[in-house]
RNA sequence: CGGGGCGUAGCGCAGCUUGGCUAGCGCGCCUGCCUUGGGAGCAGGAGGCCGGAGGUUCGAAUCCUCUCGCCCCGACCA
């Protein structure tokens, strides 16, 4: 290809809607163009890219078992009522309307269509497993699409669907997406690092998401160096505090004390108040839990993490109380709520268990109490983890303390058992005659996003450095001056030399100053770049320059091949 | 959905506060000359419904109302 044909126009300047390095050179390089918020359309060099990231995907599912198909876009409402995702799923999801008024839905994602399908064909055990996947377009209605393709309304995911008879089965296909994944991340030149995380709205047991670490991504996670556990924060766990702990602790402790605290109503404005450190405090927030009011209590210097109280309360919708409502249940203004004498659900963090000198707030204006103690000044409804983890907290599993990073995610895998199996009715007839919902699981890659997710980890300021196995190209050819006939003759020569030999290579036939090829070779990110030039081509020598490392090879004309590929394949 | 910002040439922006001549600048684009090792130079040129609708006014890019779009921060998510 000649770079002259190349639809893919690259800018000088920062387009002002691109915040990240990776969208900003995605737009700068001709890769892709925004067809409108939160949706792209792809040119010639981003194509490329995405169909050798979706290849080594392809060949990753294969070697799992994976077949691949290719389900609908478009969906029937009735699909979605079946699981009651139709709801659930809310306003994220694009519903639109046909002649007839019936609902259809744009495919956020594929867990309805693909069980009906096989609930249709596949009736006995003797026909699973199944490992069923596909590449195709999704489509999420995003509050705030951002980060160019990294959070966008229209994406491109690989999604795959296990089917077996039984746990061990599920567990099976789960470790080879699982191993499958490690390799396609690899290969794309990522390091991604698999976290615990938590199931979200798709729902299920089991989960991992494979996380690549970049400061720009949205995801915090924890990991700790000393073993390998590594979560999202949203569900990095806490142990438990030994039982005994408790009960002699609270024994010893101190009557209720009343404090006053005029016009004291946050964590920091106690402490100096008091002049105390916040770890004595109880902080109480007043949650509305599928609309009904509850308590959450967890350590002054702690961070509720909302997902875990979540799971603790089994509930649809939470939202932090609103002013009113606070003030009602707590009979007392914003900032005084505590738990004595309350008689809403009060769910306990795992820190308040050990405290018996708590400060909480008096339900009264202007008024704390010291000395509050669970069990003897309050009830729990229910004792849990609530706790967002952060740097320093102690590991799960070896009590070191963690690291965080921010990460991006490029992949999930769950374990789903039978949360869509049951209510679409895919079973099956077992070896006895018997039938059994399918127990699934599903893998999920987000493609474009990927791509975007490479080019975070491989850049630097002057554009982007494509790992050699998803580069648009491997090689481009950069005569100084085109008009120059030796080294037309030249350049020519080389570049029909590596075509001949299956080397994916540009010639940058451009009549422009040899600048502006340099800063768009760059830009564009080929890995090797060769340069014919009037300094060394009266030795018959061209220079191969290293995109990565920016190193420069002097080489002579009739080795160039061989050097070159030696470099490229090892 | 709440908060903030922005829509003026393909891209990046000025002009708007205080209404007034033909709406500007840089880059890119076209033609010619010249130049060729890191986004050259000279000369000429094309390109605008100033996001849209309504209003105020003798007169609106500029003031007012409504609307659409885009970006950023937050709550949600591959």
């Amino acid at each position: 290809m000649q770079t002259s044909q190349i639809y893919g126009p690259t800018l000088r300047e920062i387009p002002a809607e691109a915040e990240l390095v990776s969208h900003q050179f995605m737009l700068r390089a001709g890769l892709m163009r925004k067809s409108t918020a939160g949706v792209y359309t792809y040119l010639p060099l981003g194509l490329i890219v995405l169909h050798k990231i979706m290849a080594i995907i392809r060949e990753e599912m294969t070697s799992a078992q994976g077949q691949e198909i290719l389900l609908p876009i478009m969906q029937p409402a009735e699909l979605w009522h079946e699981t009651k995702r139709w709801d659930d799923y809310g306003d994220e999801m694009f519903k639109l309307v046909d002649r007839h008024k019936r609902q259809f839905c744009l495919g956020p994602t594929h867990e309805e269509v693909i069980t009906a399908l096989v609930r249709a064909d596949v009736r006995s055990y003797r026909q699973l497993p199944l490992r069923l996947y596909q590449i195709q377009n999704k489509y999420r209605d995003e509050i705030r699409p951002r980060f160019g393709v990294i959070r966008g309304r229209e994406f491109i995911m690989k999604d795959l669907y296990s089917f077996d008879i039984d746990e061990q089965g599920l567990h099976e296909s789960y470790q080879a997406m699982f191993q499958a994944y490690t390799r396609i991340f690899e290969r794309c030149g990522l390091s991604a690092l698999p976290v615990e995380a938590d199931s979200g709205a798709i729902g299920g047991d089991a989960t991992h998401e494979f996380m690549v670490l970049a400061d720009s991504g949205e995801a915090d996670i924890v990991y700790c160096s000393a073993c390998d556990y590594a979560a999202n924060v949203e569900r990095a766990e806490f142990v438990a505090p030994d039982v005994h702990t408790i009960t002699n602790d609270s024994a010893n402790s101190d009557c209720i004390q009343e404090l006053d605290t005029p016009h004291t109503t946050t964590i920091d404005e106690l402490t100096s108040a008091l002049e105390i450190s916040a770890d004595k405090l109880i902080k109480t927030m007043i949650y509305l839990a599928d609309k009904k009011p509850i308590a959450a209590l967890i350590r002054g210097d702690y961070t509720l993490n909302e997902v875990k109280l979540q799971k603790a309360l089994d509930c649809q919708e939470l939202v932090l109380a609103d002013a009113q409502t606070t003030e009602q249940v707590t009979s007392a203004p914003v900032g005084f709520a505590g738990p004595v004498g309350l008689s809403i659900p009060i769910i306990v963090d795992y820190s308040v268990m050990t405290m018996s000198h708590g400060i909480t707030g008096a339900n009264q204006r202007d008024l704390h109490l010291a000395n509050v103690t669970l069990g003897r000044d309050y009830q729990a409804t229910a004792i849990a983890d609530l706790r967002e983890a952060k740097s320093g907290d102690p590991c799960p599993h070896c009590s070191e303390a963690l690291e965080s990073a921010r990460g991006i995610e490029v992949g999930q895998v769950f374990k789903l058992g039978t949360k869509y199996s049951e209510p679409l009715e895919a079973t099956f007839l077992d070896e006895n005659g018997k039938k059994r919902p399918m127990i699934m699981g599903c893998y999920g890659i987000g493609v474009s996003r990927t791509m975007a997710a490479i080019i975070e980890q491989n850049h630097d300021s002057d554009g982007i450095c494509w790992p050699i196995n998803v580069a648009p190209y491997h090689v481009i050819i950069v005569p100084v001056n085109y008009k120059d006939e030796a080294q037309k003759n030249v350049a020519d020569a080389v570049y029909r030399q590596f075509l001949d030999a299956k080397v994916a290579v540009v010639l940058d036939d451009r009549h422009e100053r040899p600048g502006v090829k340099f800063k768009d070779a760059d830009l564009i990110g080929y890995p090797i770049r060769i340069t014919v030039g009037p300094r060394l081509l009266p030795e018959k020598q061209v220079e191969v320059t290293i995109r990565h490392n920016k190193e420069q090879l002097t080489i002579h004309l009739d080795e160039v091949l061989e050097k070159v590929s030696r470099l490229l394949y090892g």
